[in-house]
RNA sequence: GGAGGGGUUCCCGAGUGGCCAAAGGGAUCAGACUGUAAAUCUGACGGCUCAGCCUUCGGAGGUUCGAAUCCUCCCCCCUCCA
């Protein structure tokens, strides 16, 4: 095992804030495996690359030979987090946690090694709780206190309702901590008040506070706006490997650096190497292609990262057209179709008029040929590639 | 329960009788430039059998030659008071 300075540093690495520092150092000294907690809801997971900044941590902790303990949230998740939102959520089911429960581990273990990550769920002791339980666990906390958590201040300061029932969730995920003995909670900066009153609840409950970990929140393709799945802005981890890898090269220069330090389980001082390589005139694609390829080989495989390079370079350094697309076949009824409906009917565009306006704007090709005119008709008995910009195509045969 | 404000095209948001398929911004898409970079520039951005036509401005009616704009009823959201 490393030292406690290399474990520090391994640790410490693209972390948001590590309370308290000196906890950690000390407990890593006493030379035991450490409990590692992290929470997850239990939604329906669709995991992006976001979410893997957390995880990657966990795995960091393993691989050290710690305990990983991933919890789902089944407890707090079938009531619903109140917190923000305005709609409440649906109930899920046990059926749902379960079924949901499996589609986390099916992603997560891509990242974490599934022999030793122990997965949890805090129904199991929150089920065993009772009212009495419950009003024992509000007394180790004051209201004062939780007013301090900044949504709960801003609403209260501006008359806005807070239920009771809300003040009740970090304090359950703080009892959390207490049953799962953790010794250290990862979460998103996001969650740093709930981290803390696991300290205090293990605290009032006679253990040893937990170390909490932030972990900063990923930003999306776009760079500025974090990456998440409304904004369309991210890379999902079950992702194709093509689409993957052409994602991961669209971002900017200066994204890649921090997708590095957050993404890749490179050694940073060989990132600073390529740091070093670029400002010394290095092409920094080369070096994005292999943060690219490390992202992918780790959701597929590295045989899958290497073609998926190959088809990249085939396709967009060469303009090649690429092997696999859609396939469809149309029997028109006057034996010819107007290339707007073709292009429409084969889901290269929404609708005609979008067709014949991509078609004004130069973006489409018909093997490779840029198509000029929007009334052109295609003949029965023929195949060809059809193209509308640089991503989409497809193959049609009209018979 | 009372008073007031508002619902516009993916989002924000202008428009208060014709010049409105509806300003501006964002997002998106395309083209140029490139490293599919990013940034930038240009253009597009309801639909169709596409130089024309059809359908949109919370919903349903109505007034008018003509309505997103005026009237009636209804639905929904927000703020303040109780």
């Amino acid at each position: 095992m490393p030292s406690i300075d290399e474990q520090l540093t391994l640790l410490g690495r693209g972390t948001d804030e590590i309370l308290l520092q000196d906890e950690l150092k000390e407990r890593l000294k006493e030379g035991r495996l450490l409990r590692v907690k992290a929470g997850f809801d239990p939604t329906a997971p669709d995991l992006h690359l976001g979410h893997t900044v957390l995880i990657n941590k966990l795995r960091v902790f393993q691989d050290l030979g710690h305990e990983v303990m991933f919890l789902i949230g089944d407890f707090t998740g079938m009531i619903g987090d109140p917190s923000g939102k305005s709609a409440t959520r649906p109930a899920l089911t046990q059926d749902d946690v379960i079924e949901n429960a499996r589609t986390y581990e099916q992603q997560i273990f891509k990242i974490l090694d599934a022999e030793k990550t122990l997965v949890m769920f805090n129904s199991s002791w929150m089920n065993e709780m009772g009212p009495a339980d419950l009003i024992q666990l509000a007394a180790r906390h004051t209201v004062a206190r939780m007013l301090e958590r900044d949504d709960f201040n801003k609403r209260y300061t501006t008359g806005q309702p807070i239920a009771i029932h809300e003040f009740l969730y970090p304090l359950i995920q703080g009892y959390d901590s207490v049953a799962m003995k953790a010794d250290v909670e990862l979460g998103g900066t996001d969650q740093k008040f709930n981290l803390l009153v696991g300290r205090q609840m293990q605290e009032a409950y006679g253990q040893k506070p937990q170390v909490v970990m932030t972990m900063p929140i990923l930003e999306g393709l776009d760079g500025i706006q974090k990456m998440s799945k409304s904004l369309d802005n991210y890379i999902g981890i079950t992702e194709p490997a093509d689409e993957m890898l052409g994602k991961l090269m669209s971002i900017s220069d200066e994204l890649m650096w921090r997708y590095f330090e957050l993404l890749s389980f490179r050694p940073m001082s060989e990132i600073e190497a390529f740091a070093k390589q670029v400002s010394e005139g290095a092409n920094p694609r080369d070096i994005k292609f292999m943060l690219a390829e490390e992202i992918v080989e780790r959701f597929h495989d590295r045989a899958a990262a290497v073609k998926a390079r190959e088809n990249f370079i085939a396709r967009f350094q060469k303009g090649a057209i690429p092997d696999d697309m859609p396939e469809h076949e149309f029997t028109p009824a006057e034996g010819k179709i107007a290339i707007g409906n073709l292009l429409k009917d084969a889901g290269l565009v929404k609708s005609t008029s979008e067709a014949l306006r991509m078609i004004k704007q130069g973006a489409v090709k018909i093997d490779g040929e840029r198509v000029e005119d929007g009334k052109l008709e295609v003949m029965v008995g023929t195949t060809h590639v059809y193209q509308v910009g640089k991503r989409r195509f497809a193959r049609v045969t009209l018979s």
